[in-house]
DNA sequence: GTTGACCTTAGAGTTAACTCTAAGCTTATA
DNA sequence: TATAAGCTTAGAGTTAACTCTAAGGTCAAC
């Protein structure tokens, strides 16, 4: 049985988190101390890691509470309430991961457009390209040109 | 000059949202009524549609005060200080993305491993690989095999 | 038997960027 | 002139996931 500070040194998540999990239903202690303090089993610690593991992978604490109902009872639920959480995540995923791959390229081609250099920016095309709006084609080429 | 709506309507940002930039000291009507209306100037909008542009470009309102404070007086800033705006942002977006890439392909691989269909979770791989964190170098392969 | 480290709780604070509410003026239209 | 739409402000609420604080009880070691 380990105390709180131990289940915090073997898992690297904080006690203030490990008391959060629990105030959330995530997780709990199946043991407490006369004087209330929390002990954890084994069993408890793997439900740990499996809350850290589905963090890791993007899930929410939301949707990590639904994955543990499943996990105490697989009986009673089947693989396709698994993956429906797994492929709403996913959709997430990809949906910001399309948004960053815009502001990725955006911002590569910013960052090529302009000298970077000790000079002002009376000139800075990446000034420009942000007033304009961002609507030049390829917000400056090398060149500065601007589509009709 | 525009009222508060009128630039609502053209920006496609709210009221709110435009009395919450000014009010961090992003934006401004340049004239106000006798009654207190505002009332945006030209020059007014095209700040506010700079703004905007950074915003879906991922900066923060934060970075944006520091561009604004560039684009009002170039001449005292340099092309270098807009690139290390610039270019701290891609950092951020990258490790961004970094780590959304990895929750993607943790999220496909794991519904590969599952059949999501009708049948009880007893054995349900993503359960499993959940509990194992993720540790199985495939996390399932097809047939479930484990890494020695 | 007294330090000092550790534990408890309830509840407040943090972050970013909105979003909304209430209470009360103003303005345009019929 | 009456009504409705629109404007003003200060300030509270929202979201997610922590993170921290205060006030106090517990425990192991010296």
């Amino acid at each position: 049985m380990l105390k709180i500070s131990e289940l915090s040194d073997q898992t690297g998540l904080s006690a203030h988190t490990l008391r959060y999990y629990e105030k959330h239903g995530l997780i709990n202690a199946s043991t407490r101390s006369e004087a209330g303090y929390r002990y954890y089993s084994e069993a408890d610690v793997r439900r740990v890691e499996f809350v850290k593991t589905a963090r890791n992978t993007g899930f929410s604490l939301d949707d990590i509470g639904q994955l543990l109902s499943i996990r105490v009872d697989k009986q009673s639920h089947s693989c396709q309430e698994v993956t429906d959480i797994t492929r709403n995540k996913l959709d997430e995923v990809n949906a910001k991961l399309a948004e960053l791959l815009s502001m990725q390229q955006t911002l590569e081609l910013l960052l090529e457009s302009c000298c970077g250099g000790p000079e002002n920016a009376t000139h800075c095309s990446i000034m420009e390209a942000l007033d304009a709006g961002l609507k030049r084609r390829e917000i400056a080429d090398q060149a500065g040109d601007v589509p009709a």
